[in-house]
DNA sequence: TATTGTTATACTCTATAACTATA
DNA sequence: TATAGTTATAGAGTATAACAATA
């Protein structure tokens, strides 16, 4: 259990992080946004998915979901396929071009990354990102212990 | 120096935090959005100050930080007043009225923090906001080491 | 009836550019 | 000329609600 003033300051900083995801943001393709490259990413890492199960790893409402796929499905990057096992879903798959995309955005976070974070140590980096993930399971509205069901 | 996958993975968590932030806002009070919010509590933790100071610490631009002020001081919870030293600027300065949003700011913020983060030590939260405040310090454009002059 | 996904609408946040007033 | 601040405009992201198709 930490002080308020402790939470604050936390809350500070999460504000501030807004500064660093829109340095990120700036140096994407033109025609690839935060939410394309978010859709393309994670279908990269995580495989042929649902709209259900994206819009859950993206922690956006389906809706936005369906508005990021519809932009990157307009330009090829992806395929909507019909689900076998239901025929109100779809399949997203990525397609040839999109894992090009991918690699071309892979270079520019390598790139910017390189350039910020090049006095940080792997196990800094580390630190963070797992400071993060515990972050966010923590608020996760789904979460066990808040959602018993 | 840090791999290539540890930064993907960092840029993953870093956009995850944005559902984070979107339950932090969903807790604010209805006139009084996020960017009122920062306004305020930053007004209240650093004193009197100028527009330019405050768009600093803000991370936004100044076109950006003049509307949330604008938005702050028409419901009287800030005070704009002339600079004596420079005609051009304006002082910024809560009022009282300004000071009790603040509070209730403070009583949402701990009451949401203390029940997500109950199981976080202080030592854990004041890691992550350690590690968030190097992260924007390496990123900061304004950075000696890539802003030498 | 409940769920998957789409679309229309509205709100917040942000940056760029043009402008006014002052340094 | 340069800087502090304001305003108009445009773009990205998000949620809610209404809807169609299917389970």
């Amino acid at each position: 259990m930490a002080e308020h003033a402790q939470y604050e300051e936390l809350a500070r900083q999460l504000s501030a992080v807004g500064a660093v995801k829109r340095e990120l943001a700036r140096m994407l393709p033109s025609d690839c946004p935060g939410g394309s490259a978010g859709v393309l990413t994670l279908l990269g890492r995580h495989g042929e998915m649902r709209m259900s199960r994206l819009a859950e790893l993206l922690s956006v409402d389906m809706s936005v979901t369906s508005r990021h796929v519809a932009h990157v499905a307009e330009r090829g990057w992806i395929e909507r396929l019909p689900d076998p096992d239901d025929k109100r879903s779809r399949l997203l798959r990525l397609t040839p071009e999109g894992r090009a995309v991918i690699a071309e955005l892979y270079r520019r976070t390598s790139r910017l990354m390189a350039d910020r974070l090049g006095d940080w140590s792997d196990d800094e980096v580390g630190q963070l990102t797992a400071l993060l993930g515990r972050l966010r399971e923590s608020f996760d509205a789904t979460h066990p212990t808040r959602a018993p069901a």
